[in-house]
DNA sequence: CACATATCTTATCATATGTTAAGAGATAAA
DNA sequence: TTTATCTCTTAACATATGATAAGATATGTG
């Protein structure tokens, strides 16, 4: 039974076969579109997403009108309207694919109810949680220390194909500044 | 046994009696003084602190010495060089008494130990990392979304009497600004 | 092909913020 | 009290970025 997602979950999380079994039944294999959402800014949703391959974006969209990108989601990373299932709020956030992608679809509020009664389905949450808040403290920090074009190279880093994968206008967005500004920085790098 | 402290806890957290016990098992009640450092950047600490009053400041300073603050702590909430202990790395930050404060001092990898195997002291930490998750979304969400002026009102908001309690280039630190730029908003307000 | 649309660049001007320096109060120290 | 040290404000100038508009290139569609 040389089944490659449990060896790819049991090198990041050291997950039994039980576990993987409950796993796997909170869980649907999905293919999305370009462009196809995942979540809608202002809707209620209890689905989770752990993405395969392709890329996402979750962004708000505010009274102004202007798109504000929160992050972008590579391979192996989870999306989706989070803050929003643990309050139990319509979600803030929009979660598009930017690319024809593949994801896990994930039974979040399932998954919750597993947590609450399997000390090692705890202990991945945990784990999960203590990845997301560590991502997090480092992505806002880099805000808070780093000008666009270093926050650019960090981008580019991270996916560094990323110039002929999505339009200009949305990398500019995920650096929270405007496309001619990039192309600005662009041209100086 | 009235006691205050697990009335707090129980209404935060729903905590039994007998984990509360434990958690006072890794806890020391701690006064400090204006000014006093919880964690120096650079050293390692396995402690975090729950803030009973007082004020904390999360900093750090870049090669060109420029000081950012990563936020400030008010009471009910904690502090400490908590993504160092995952890491079990050397702090990137420091954290000060910004006033005389009192925390509680905790033994954090103890508390891990206690995580590994209790399932009721594993949930406590989802809930804990689950606040700690929303409250940093929303800050970095504010940053994108906000000016200067609107987070400073929004500070004055959680900390009304801001003003009168710290400096104003320590206010300029926190809202990543100049103390030039901030005096400037005051005059425009 | 011809046209419409989307994307990117560049220029111009406006705004927010940083940098530096000077000065005014307040507070602490000698 | 006198002096030194902080803290805050203000001004002058520099820089980063935003807003708008024009033009270039590419792509897709009829």
């Amino acid at each position: 039974m040389d089944d490659p997602n449990f060896e790819f979950l049991n090198s990041k999380f050291h997950i039994s076969k039980e576990v993987y079994t409950v796993l796997q039944g909170l869980s649907t294999f999905r293919k999305l579109k370009q462009g196809e959402m995942l979540v809608e800014q202002g809707t209620k949703s209890d689905k989770m997403f752990f993405v395969v391959s392709g890329l996402f974006r979750a962004y708000r969209v505010l009274e102004s009108g202007k798109e504000v990108t929160k992050n972008l989601y590579t391979p192996f990373s989870f999306v989706g309207p989070f803050s929003s299932i643990i309050k139990n709020e319509p979600s803030y956030l929009s979660h598009v694919a930017l690319l024809d992608s593949t994801v896990y679809e994930i039974n979040f509020k399932g998954f919750l109810k597993h947590v609450e009664d399997n000390l090692e389905i705890s202990h991945i949450y945990n784990r999960v949680l203590e990845n997301i808040f560590i991502v997090y403290e480092m992505k806002f920090m880099d805000h808070l220390c780093l000008n666009a074009t270093e926050r650019y190279e960090i981008l580019k880093t991270r996916i560094p194909d990323i110039d002929n994968l999505i339009p200009q206008y949305q990398i500019a967005s995920y650096l929270n500044i405007t496309p001619v500004q990039l192309s600005r920085l662009r041209r100086e790098m």
